[in-house]
DNA sequence: GGGAGACCTAGTAA
DNA sequence: ATTACTAGGTCTC
């Protein structure tokens, strides 16, 4: 078992005391913006104004903020948070690179940015909130900081070499626990899919919802509710880019509708299950398959345990996990054999440790590790591994 | 029960 | 310049 005992403590300790130590340097960097925004077509936007001009889009004047001003230090280090390799890393498409390692991102309805500070550690910056005290809880919990990265990475490091070295250049790659609706929302646009249309599908849906500002040129929305989302047509989405994946969005919505007890407590309890039983609940749903299932259940559900098996993973299991596997060609019947084989490895939190032996492999990390890592990725060729 | 095909689309490789 | 294939899969025969 783990105890992030003294973890949880330090952190309740950190909400406690009200920082009166004067505020860390902070380097502040206002987010001037090299990137453009990303666009949306309006028309929808406007289509739906006029249906229900409610809280969507009541954009009160132009929030246009700078993150500025200070940043509050988490006080965790990077070896707990190590804000590149968790936010650009496939977990959400929602949160932007709004500066020199800052991200800026929406936690419910507080717009917030992150920054790896000079001396490693992680601060943070409340752009639009009404509530401090609620935004910091709000942000703790989808930090998941009652989980102490670096005691769960210690018993993944005695157990695995490979992870010990990879571990090494790849410190603080932590899993987040985002809110089950935009999780699954996000995930469903995920799948056959690349990055770049992932994140623009999901902008268009978030630009569904209320506006809460600026940042670094980028517009910052709250997720829409289950109601709102279901105001959008599958033609509408057709042409927004969402091709087949439109007839899921809209299904998937409908099928939390009617749930008997509402669409969110449904998704909310399936917190409290168990990794298959939540996945079997998920798979109902249409456009969810066990991929997307055990995305949502290891990003939003607690399931520290699920694996989301592609073929990023498939080659990773197949070289390093279940040898006896490799050269075979992947189905969805052997997902559960390869989830199976990190289980057996890595115990409760291995889809953690998934979590990072796939970032090892995305290009961009490659680029930046000793090339022995890659060698074993071209085919089964030379696999000399420790022998 | 499980193995092929189809499905949207943009980007890259032949 | 076309064609084929891939990319964080799922659904349907």
């Amino acid at each position: 078992m783990l105890q992030s005992n003294q973890f949880v403590a330090s952190l309740t300790k950190l909400r406690i005391m009200k920082r009166k130590t004067s505020s860390q340097p902070a380097s502040s960097t206002p987010p001037s913006s090299p990137h453009q925004s990303p666009h949306f077509p309006v028309k929808l936007n406007s289509i739906f104004d006029s249906k229900k001009p409610k809280n969507i889009l009541k954009n009160s004047p132009a929030i246009t903020t700078k993150a500025s001003g200070e940043w509050v230090p988490l006080s965790i280090g990077k070896s707990e948070l190590y804000l590149p390799l968790t936010f650009p890393t496939g977990q959400t498409f929602r949160w932007k690179e709004t500066g020199p390692l800052q991200y800026t991102g929406v936690i419910g309805p507080h717009l917030v940015s992150l920054k790896q500070l000079e001396n490693g550690d992680v601060g943070y910056h409340f752009h639009h909130t009404e509530c401090e005290e609620s935004a910091r809880l709000a942000l703790f919990d989808f930090l998941n900081l009652g989980i102490s990265l670096s005691e769960i990475w210690e018993e993944f490091k005695v157990s695995d070499l490979r992870f010990c070295e990879l571990a090494s250049y790849l410190e603080g790659a932590r899993v987040l626990r985002q809110d089950p609706l935009e999780c699954l929302i996000q995930f469903l646009c995920s799948s056959n899919n690349n990055i770049g249309r992932i994140t623009k599908m999901v902008n268009f849906l978030s630009s569904l919802g209320k506006y809460l500002g600026n940042v670094g040129g980028y517009d910052f929305h709250e997720f829409p509710e289950i109601n709102r989302l279901a105001m959008v047509s599958e033609t509408e989405l057709r042409e927004a880019g969402f091709g087949y994946r439109a007839k899921y969005i809209i299904g998937t919505v409908e099928a939390l509708q009617s749930k008997p007890s509402g669409g969110l407590q449904w998704l909310a309890a399936l917190r409290k299950l168990n990794l298959e039983e939540a996945v079997d609940a998920l798979a109902s749903l249409p456009g969810v398959g066990p991929k997307v299932a055990a995305c949502i259940a290891l990003f939003s559900l607690d399931q520290h345990h699920a694996i989301p098996v592609d073929t990023h993973v498939w080659q990773i299991a197949t070289q390093y996990l279940i040898p006896e596997l490799s050269g075979t060609r992947f189905t969805p019947k052997l997902c559960s054999r390869v989830a199976d084989a990190f289980v057996c490895k890595y115990g409760k939190y291995a889809g953690w440790a998934q979590t990072l032996l796939f970032i090892a492999e995305l290009p961009s990390q490659k680029a930046i590790l000793p090339s022995r890592f890659c060698d074993a990725e071209k085919g089964n060729v030379a696999t000399a591994r420790q022998e």
